[in-house]
This record gives structure tokens, sequence and C-alpha cells, in this order.
DNA sequence: GCCGTTTTCGGCCCGACTGTTTTCAGTCG
């Protein structure tokens, strides 16, 4: 059984939540989270990294984890975590879930009151027991039991779309108030995550005092979780909590950075500054001089990037992988804008699921600016999407040629399909059905539960036909409700490459699959990308803005993204992957 | 536990809010 890169990223994920419940240094306990995170982003095969001794290379990697991989690897387990797992109850990791509940009073719980669950939890906090522990009282207890039932009831998750439409309207109520000078959305949301556990909202004020109470008294707010000068916390109804920090207007720009984030982006931040002789926080930029702090003014971000020898990074990027060393040295490529989408080229008509007809397609896509236009309705094998058999197909055909003599002038429809790959690789029509259309999209919509070896090599297999142009929906996946199938993306993204197919960014919010994290690299490896919302329907069109979103945070530019090219390029990218299919001898 | 153009030892990002204290620990981002 191979090692996959989830186990290994598990493994030290628990190592670190022992650490902390143990009490361990918070240095070491961050070595380990790091380095599960550095893992994520990694390519290539893992078990490789490990039993090669490569990993070791990797910053971050030091002897210590480095020996404790090599154990796993080699033994499928690791004494170091099972010495752990010894120490407390497996359950404890559920109880450090519970939102105000951190190492320390999971520690205390258990060593004091012997909770190893959260229905423990629960009912200590009922009949008194938390409430009567010293440092503890009522309010802690009652805040405790709110959190867990905040917790059961609530998604821990919102996808990206609902939670800034949340933000949305909460800023939009704000930004009516005389006495904000300037707001904006930060945190995970700024920097286009793909699901996001609350909003940070950013602004600048003379009258924190008037802002804030109108802020936690919004109809909106379900409950009011912290009430203060500079941050205050709400729950608005349907559970996502919004965070709102208030400054001065001159201090903006250094909160809006702080505040977007990421994490990790800002850790290395305030390192670099350190190491410049300054000092960075969400109250300015400083440079210091023994005691002496003086403020280095910025009128914005990029002022604050120049002062620490940057230049601009877009929010997007801040993820510290690799932008701030990219941005020591050169500009950061310009990325792909709403402006330079010029046509879809993924969507279902009524033919099969779709809820539109041809026509109103092109009409609404031209009416978006759009260029063209690709019609691909599923194959026969989609039963369940009503899927075109041969004859279906073929009858589109003719209804798209009749569409184009009254198409909007210099617009262009291409003619393809959405063709499932089966379970063996094959795709779902004969090579001379396929040779009639434009382009091909090849994609699995049966059999999810292949193994992984098994799914990656039919999709690849899928890829190697010389019709398929395009991979729609490298994964499957339906964000927080149908994980990705297994499948090695690096393999698939390989074959893209050298077969000069496209691979879809799939900006359907339930989707955003190829994720943003292969992109760079994908990219890298001359792989074109198409972001398509595989719309079913005209509101769909409204989830590219997504697309190009998520695009721009895979590193990606115009010139990368197959629908921001010319219809003329388009269509010779189409044929140049197609080749004409052997002459059949029937005919 | 990791790391090094100050360093192989001694650092490691910084601050707000809450609840329980009466100066601070815990949690969060």
């Amino acid at each position: 059984m191979p090692l996959a890169r989830k186990d290994v990223i598990d493994l030290l994920e628990e190592i670190a939540m022992w650490l902390e419940i143990k009490g361990e240094n918070s240095f070491k306990i961050r070595a380990y989270a790091n380095g599960a995170r550095t893992l994520q982003m990694l390519e290539g095969d893992v078990e490789e990294l490990i039993l090669s001794g490569d990993i070791g290379k990797v910053k971050g990697f030091g002897k210590a984890l480095v020996e404790k991989l090599t154990e796993f690897a080699t033994t499928g387990k690791l004494d170091y975590l099972e010495a752990l797992r010894a120490e407390f109850p497996e359950s404890l990791l559920e109880v450090m879930k519970v939102p105000n509940v951190g190492p320390k009073k999971v520690q205390r719980f258990y060593k004091e009151l012997e909770i190893t669950s959260i229905d423990e939890l629960v009912a200590a906090c009922e009949d008194g027991r938390i409430a009567a522990m010293s440092g503890m009282g009522a309010k802690t207890a009652g805040k405790i039991i709110d959190s867990i039932e905040r917790m059961r009831t609530n998604a821990a998750f919102f996808l990206f779309p609902d939670a800034r439409a949340a933000a949305e309207a909460v800023a939009e109520e704000l930004r009516a108030l005389r006495q904000v000078k300037r707001l904006e959305i930060a945190g995970s949301l700024r920097r286009y995550k793909t699901h996001t556990k609350d909003a940070d909202l950013i602004a600048s004020t003379d009258d924190p005092e008037t802002v804030m109470a109108h802020f936690v008294g919004l109809p909106q707010v379900d409950i009011v979780q912290e009430h203060g000068q500079t941050k205050s916390s709400i729950v608005v109804k349907g559970g996502m909590q919004v965070d709102l920090r208030l400054v001065d207007d001159a201090m903006y720009p250094f909160a809006l950075h702080h505040f977007t984030g990421g994490k990790e982006h800002n850790v290395a931040m305030r390192s670099r500054a350190l190491k410049m002789g300054m000092k960075v926080s969400e109250w300015g930029l400083f440079r210091t001089d023994g005691d002496e702090e003086t403020l280095i003014p910025c009128t914005d971000e990029a002022s604050l990037y120049e002062a620490l020898g940057l230049h601009y990074i877009p929010p997007e990027l801040r993820e510290n992988l690799g932008e701030i060393e990219f941005a020591e040295s050169a500009e950061c490529p310009p990325l792909v804008t709403e402006d330079d989408y010029r046509g879809m080229l993924h969507c279902h008509t009524h033919a099969s699921d779709g809820s539109e007809s041809i026509e109103n397609l092109v009409a609404h896509a031209h009416g978006l600016g759009h260029r063209y236009l690709g019609i691909t309705d599923h194959s026969k094998s989609s039963f369940q999407a009503n899927g075109l058999d041969e004859e279906r197909l073929l009858d589109q055909l003719g209804q798209i040629e009749a569409a184009r003599k009254s198409l909007p002038k210099g617009f262009t429809l291409f003619a393809g399909v959405e063709c499932d790959i089966r379970v063996d690789g094959e795709l779902d029509y004969e090579d001379e059905i396929l040779a009639q259309l434009d382009f091909v999209i090849v994609s699995v919509h049966s059999a999810f539960t292949q193994s992984r070896e098994d799914m990656t090599k039919r999709v690849i297999k899928a890829l190697e036909h010389p019709s398929a142009c395009m991979l729609a929906h490298p994964t499957g996946r339906v964000l927080l409700q149908r994980d990705a199938y297994a499948i090695d993306l690096h393999a698939v993204i390989d074959a893209a490459a050298a077969n000069n197919v496209a691979i879809e960014f799939n900006c359907n919010p339930l989707r955003l699959d190829m994720d943003w994290t292969f992109w760079h690299k994908a990219r890298d490896k001359g792989v074109v990308c198409s972001i398509n919302p595989d719309a079913h329907r005209l509101s769909n069109f409204d989830f590219i803005e997504l697309g190009i979103g998520f695009c721009r945070k895979g590193w990606l530019a115009a010139e990368d993204i197959l629908n921001c090219w010319d219809a003329k390029k388009v269509a010779k990218f189409f044929k140049a992957r197609k080749q004409p299919p052997k002459p059949s001898a029937a005919k």
C-alpha cells in the first residue's frame, strides 16, 4: 500500500495537536504544523521524497522530522506518535475543535474533571463543574455551551460566494455611515480561498465608538461575540462570523495588509522587517533603534511593500508560497482580469440537463460582451443528465449550424460535447462522431470509487485520445459535500501538457476544480487553462468572475487561459489537437 | 524543532478581547 500524501499530512497535524495539548514549546508545534502545510503544496511523490531522503532538502524539514517521516514511510507507523496517543484519550482531539476552547483548557478539563469528549464537556458546563474551576466562571461555561451549539448547528465553513454575499451585505451597511472613510473586505475572502470560516472587514474612521455600536446593532446580527473599541465580532443570521477592525485612516494600509493575511505571509513579512531593522504590525511599519520606534508612513499597501524592498504583491498571492521571494527581484506578472475573458466553452442546453436553448445562451453571452461560445451537452452515458445519443448529438450539430446563420456580428459558435470518460478510459462516442465536432471536452461522471491508479490511467488514456481538447472538473469534488476522487493530478497534468490538452478551472462555486494550488506548476509545464462555469442556466455565467479570482490566485495571466484568446486562436488550438479520423472501411 | 549576510545557540510575529482577576492567562487571527 503506497504512502499517500494525506496520510503524512494527517500524521504531522496530529502530532502538532497532541503537542499543543501537552503544552509543548510553541515553536516545536509550529515546526510540525508547518511541515504538514509544506507537504500540501510540495510536488512529486511524497513516499519517494521521504525514502530518498530528499525531504531533508526542503526548508522546514530538519533532522527530527526527516527521521520520523522515514520511520513512518518504512514501517507504516511511528513510535513517537503512538507514545503521544497513549498519553491522552483520542477524543480530546474533538474537544480541541470547540471554538474558544484551546489546548490549555482541554488539558485542565481532562486533568481536573476527567473530561474526554464534547458531550462530557457540555454536561460539566451544565452542572456547574466548569464554573467552579479556578479562573473560570459562569460566563466561561455559558460561552462554551454556545460554541458547541453553534459548532453543531452551523457548517464550520461557508462557500466563497455565500460568505462574500454575507460580508458584502454588512460592508454595504457600514459604508453608508458618514463616519466610515474607507472600508474593505479583507481576510481569506480578499485572498480568494475556496471556503472560509469568517469574514474580516477593515475600516477607517475618526469615530470608532459610533461605527462599532452600529456594527453590533445591525439587523442581520444574531450574536455579538466581542464588542471592543478597535475590534468587534458578530455572528450574522445564517451562522457566519463577521469581524470588524477599526483604525485611524493613516493606519488603514497597515491594517488592511495585516488582516488580509494569510497568516504565513504575515509571519514572513514580519521576519523580513525584523531583519531589516524594522517592525510591522496592523498598527504600522516602524524603524526600530533600541527602544525608539519611528513610524514609516505608507499611503497604501504598495508603499508598504516598497518600504520592505518588495514589489507589490496582489492579495490573491499572499500565502507565503514563493510570492515574497518573487517580489524581491521582479514585478508580479500581470494576472488575468475579468476584462480579458472573451468566451465560455462549457455549457449545457435543454437538450441534456441545462435549461436554455442555444439561441438564449448565445444572446446572453453576447450581451455580456463575449465573442464566442462553446455548446457542450452531456454524452450518452450520462443518463442521469439526459445525455445525447449519436442521433441527438448530430441533430444538435444541425441546430448549431442553423443558429450560425443568425449570430451577432463577429460572434463565433463552437460545437462541442462534454464526453464521458468511461470506466476503461474509452470515450463515449466513436471517433467518427467526435471528429465532426469543433471540440471535445472529456470528463468523469461515473465510477468515482476506482483506485487512484485506475482512475489516473483512465483519465490519462482519455487525454491521449486524438479528439480530446479539454479535461473538465479534473477531481470531481463537490466542496463541503463530496471529496475528490482518488487521482494523481501531477501525472494528469503531465499528460495534459504532453498531449496539449487544456485543463478546466470549473468555476462553479461548489467545484472550483482543479484547485488553485495546482495551477502555478501546471502553467509552468505548458498546460492551458480554461475557465468555465459549466453553465446549466443563464445565471451560472456569473460564476466566471469567481473563476478569474481563483485563477489569479493560481498565478495565471490572460495568455495562460484559453477563454482569453480570440476565437481564431481558440479554433486553431482545437484544430491542432483534433486529428482527422482514420478512413472507415464501411464508407 | 528549525535555522543562520548578526548567530551552530538563542532566537523564533504581534496585538485585541474576554473573563476572571486586580495584573494576567487563554484564545484567536
